[in-house]
DNA sequence: CCGAAGTGTACAAATATTAGACAATCCGTC
DNA sequence: GACGGATTGTCTAATATTTGTACACTTCGG
């Protein structure tokens, strides 16, 4: 399931690049690289992409990480659900770390053990969360506002945007 | 909105719990603890808490973390939204990154700074996802659907359980 | 003890969903 | 380049869900 899987690596550095599709080529079905991460969303608009493999360190010399972070937003804010694997500095855990709070899948320090990053993609997309059914996807919805509301039915259900006979009825199924 | 929130603190030393509270009272509006691990999930079910703090070294001698994530996984099963923050041992920053993995929302290690603390503890609670409206979260449930099947309506139709008609209609609101 | 707020339930009208069918179109294969 | 299979966009009628409104009952704080 993993291995037939589309993967896109964003690095500027080309060396960087060739390295990653010499370590991830024949362990997934495709491997696409792209220099600058304006490219990514465009690509990811024609291609079935599955992972992608970000680089933290865009824009040579500017190394603090926050255009990687920025790009990594970019991405979640139009695919909720595209696993990223952070590409980063040796030592720069930090960094990884505040990308992890941002919803990264995991993430690898340079220069990387060949088999340990193909292990934490496939582990990355092993982890990718299944597409629910829409009714219980709305189970779940309707069961963390009612948390939230305490048990409040009336609340939630305002909350939802619902009428309160519907959730009533919601939650008879 | 942040300091009026209920914090549960969840460790088996009665010292770091009195820390803790220490540290915290006064910041958040009701400090709550918990000295072993099995009583917060019926806790939950009594009390309104918006934020765990969660020791990772339960059970004295133990200190693999893995109780610590177990319990994470728990309280996510049961309660996906609520923010999770972590109490790791200082340099056991390995479990805080399985940790965040898993989905907490934040680590911090002992001994902690106190103001370091409570701004974690506030940024975390700021962070809690809203309830979103039923239908508005079906429409991003819809279009992470759509875009899974790289467009295919037919089968991101039968992927959330609907008919392919269900699904023109609701994509045209 | 009152009133505000919440619950559980009911009803009819308005909407949405469903299965099934149709021609048109796209796409890989021969 | 023609073929067959899959997909699209649209339609219908039968079924189901949702909504607003209503009513009696409970809970809870002042």
């Amino acid at each position: 399931m993993t291995d037939n899987a589309t993967i896109l690596v964003a690095d500027d550095n080309p060396t960087i690049l060739t390295a990653a599709r010499y370590c991830l080529e024949g362990a997934f079905a495709r491997i696409l690289t792209v220099q600058r991460p304006e490219e990514i969303l465009p690509l990811l608009q024609q291609e079935a992409v599955d992972l992608i493999l970000l680089d933290m360190n865009f824009s040579l010399g500017v190394n603090t990480g926050r255009e990687g972070l920025m790009w990594l937003q970019a991405i979640q804010k139009r695919h909720p659900d595209m696993p990223v694997v952070l590409l980063t500095a040796y030592a720069d855990v930090e960094l990884a770390v505040r990308g992890l709070k941002e919803g990264a899948a995991d993430f690898v320090t340079k220069p990387w053990d060949n088999s340990e990053l193909r292990h934490k993609l496939r582990d990355a997309l092993a982890r990718k969360a299944e597409v629910e059914r829409l009714d219980e996807m709305e189970a779940a919805h309707i069961r963390r506002a009612i948390d939230r509301c305490h048990g409040n039915m009336s609340e939630a259900a305002k909350l939802l945007g619902v009428s309160r006979q519907t959730l009533y009825n919601k939650m008879r199924r």
